[in-house]
DNA sequence: GGCATTCTGTGCGTTGGCGTACATACGACG
DNA sequence: CGTCGTATGTACGCCAACGCACAGAATGCC
């Protein structure tokens, strides 16, 4: 089992040179670690001020980009990520085969759960699957914090939760429901974690999140395009009709969705915003 | 969002009358919540002494029978439950669809977890796929008990990891895999949990856990048992040839059994037994 | 401006599983 | 001992997705 260095793609999935982040729309520069009110991720807005404070002394922010493995299956884990404006999805490899997605993680959430269980190691891959910004902290610095603020572990653990049922709820409806749901899900998934109506996504990388044909995506794709839901050319889509896309989606969606909502309303009420579902 | 109550035969599932337990094979009768060296579930099994025996008073065996349905998606948690012999299934419902099993918890596990994250509600349904003892607890008590023991809290993190990673790689093996690979992996699953070499289980049942058609499961099992690795008739299915089946079956079966292996060993090393893969 | 690379579109034949329907076997119960 | 309900076997048409292969089309680079 050599597994690879992080920062570097993986074997089974060929990713294109990082996708030369060419109009990548990149609505925040990246510094900003700063002070409460400028607080994007959901999870560190809902600290009580207190503990907030004193975590961020710690954490670094850092500009994620497309392509970077952040966590690679069995190994150890060195840092903990509070995404903001970037995306990470967590994969589980199966043999031969390209991979699955199983978790998508943007500023509602944190990218290092295993951790918060007593684990160093991850079980799946973590790729950030989105360009954008996001609050680092060492291992063992984070494990610090974390055993010592109630809040934290009340937070995470909750957290926990609600990705142990996203996961759950995946895993249905990539056995149940058509590709071309499954592609509409995705999509209006990012777009709640995305403020932009578009981003740069190749339909060979879509295939590997939904764990289908490169052709399987093409063909979805464009069958939402001629329904006027989205808009897309050369690795551009674009969410034309979000209530169109949302009646194309299967139930999952709006599931798990429902469960982010609750979560994030059950805590200590950070500012959230993906909300506007339509 | 009509929930029915618990311990009644679910909707979209039509269990036949708890399959009258005509040779259920009972290796055990059903009190013994005893002093240890009889413990039977892993992870009590693995507490201190100490822990253990103040956490024994508050639980109670029960027998629990096959078809039960411990827990709904959305109802409050009542009880926690630490099987011995007895085989929790955890479901996910999609829309009209059947059901698909998501995780599988036997003696190595606890179905509750949920409340160890501080949520009072499952996600999705706990079903019993093998009738047998488990030892059980109210919400309230448990939450007490696991609030003040730091090796229960240890314990049941890195189970909620081990389970989590469970539920990963099943979803992608129900994405990638045919009926047959997966139908060989879950007997191999239910065979670690149980002692028997056969147990019963109609195809109309397995049918819900792997997510197909009734006939999907007839034509895979015919297929093992004509390779003599499984014997079966009207839903008493024997497990003939171990080593054979784990050949038929996917690598997922081996990627999560490593896992729980691990986990175990990493534990305070309870007496773990179901190690005999061959 | 030309070339190479990347991304997307299209077209095969193949197949695993679906939905449905009906036929047979076994067992329980009266 | 016949009847009913449950469990399994078999068959047929259908379709989503597969694997593969190749043809445009847009972009980046020299």
């Amino acid at each position: 089992m050599n597994y690879i260095a992080p920062d570097i793609a993986p074997e089974g999935l060929a990713l294109p040179p990082a996708l030369p982040a060419r109009a990548q729309p990149k609505r925040a520069s990246a510094r900003h670690a700063a002070p409460a009110g400028e607080i994007e991720n959901s999870l560190l807005a809902a600290l009580p001020r207190k503990e907030y404070l004193r975590l961020v002394a710690g954490l670094e922010s850092v500009n994620l980009t497309f392509g970077e493995v952040l966590y690679e299956p069995g190994q150890t884990i060195r840092h903990v990520y509070f995404p903001d404006q970037s995306l990470i999805s967590l994969l589980t490899l199966a043999d031969g085969h390209l991979a699955l997605e199983v978790g998508l993680i943007g500023r509602e959430g944190m990218v290092g759960i295993p951790l918060v269980l007593g684990h160093t190691t991850s079980s799946v891959r973590a790729l950030v699957q989105g360009s954008g910004t996001a609050s680092r902290m060492g291992a063992a610095e984070f494990l610090r914090e974390f055993r010592q603020s109630a809040s934290m572990k009340k937070e995470l653990y909750r957290y926990t939760h609600t990705l142990m049922a996203q996961i759950s709820q995946t895993a249905a409806c990539n056995r149940f429901h058509v590709v071309e749901e499954r592609l509409a899900r995705w999509l209006l998934m990012t777009h709640d974690r995305v403020k932009s109506d578009c981003f740069r996504m190749t339909h060979e990388f879509l295939g590997h999140m939904l764990g289908v044909r490169r052709v399987g995506v093409t063909t979805a794709a464009q069958s939402l395009q001629q329904r006027k839901l989205i808009g897309y050319s050369r690795g551009d889509i674009t969410i034309l009709d979000r209530g169109g896309l949302e009646a194309a989606a299967c139930a999952c969606y709006a599931v798990v969705k429902n469960m982010h909502d609750a979560a994030q309303g059950g805590h200590a009420m950070g500012k959230r915003r993906d909300s506007e579902t339509a």
